[in-house]
DNA sequence: TGGGTTGGGAACAATC
DNA sequence: AGATTGTTCCCAACCC
């Protein structure tokens, strides 16, 4: 996710934009994942500049807070506690699919199961054999009542689709991430590491 | 032909 | 209470 944030020294509020990537592109973009940073870095630099502390941060959000995809449209404008402000992000870091996906392929030790397809950017593959431990893994980490299956797993791959996070190939157990997801993913990953 | 795979509708659940 | 993000079930089509 996308975060913009404008500051107004010396004026008495603090804007801070969120936005979907997968909706818009824009100037300054940072990743969810630096949330916190740029809260704490808004924070010093009210301070510096207005000699105050902030207790509110300030946001844009059609009226009010669109709580799960941080998708804001238009000012102006609504006001939440700073409390509200961070568990909100924290709630937002909750692992996706897409996000879980791209673990296991990064990591070496799982590239029996699913692995990344050489020939074209973000495109992975599935092993035909193990496939399902994947999908086990992934129900494992949502702590599913039911076994998670490769077949109900690629059902939510297939509505990635329509969000553009992640696209199906026209191979066997093939699929490819969306390029804004892409980058978000490394950037995400970059920041982590 | 058959089994694995793909595609998608629909209802439902968990979470925020 | 509504939106998001899957989950589960099911059936049809495709393809090697």
């Amino acid at each position: 996710m996308v975060v913009i944030v404008l500051l107004s020294p010396g004026v008495e509020n603090v804007w801070c934009y969120a936005e979907s990537p997968f909706l818009w592109g824009n100037s300054f973009q940072e990743t969810q994942s630096d949330l916190e940073v740029i809260l704490e870095f808004l924070e010093e630099y009210y301070k510096q500049n207005t000699g105050e502390n902030v207790d509110k941060v300030y946001w844009t959000a059609n009226g009010e807070l669109c709580q799960q995809r941080w998708t804001c449209y238009e000012p102006p404008c609504g006001q939440l506690p700073k409390s509200t402000f961070k568990s909100l992000m924290a709630a937002g870091r909750k692992v996706r699919l897409y996000h879980f996906l791209f673990e296991m392929l990064e990591d070496p030790s799982m590239a029996h199961c699913v692995s990344w397809v050489p020939a074209a950017t973000g495109v992975f593959r599935f092993s035909s054999t193990n496939k399902d431990q994947v999908a086990a893994l992934w129900g494992q980490r949502k702590g599913n009542k039911r076994p998670m299956t490769y077949q109900k797993m690629s059902r939510a791959l297939r509505n990635y689709a329509r969000s553009g996070e992640i696209f199906k190939v026209k191979k066997k157990l093939t699929y490819q991430f969306g390029p804004a997801t892409l980058m978000l993913l490394q950037k995400c990953q970059r920041g982590n590491s």
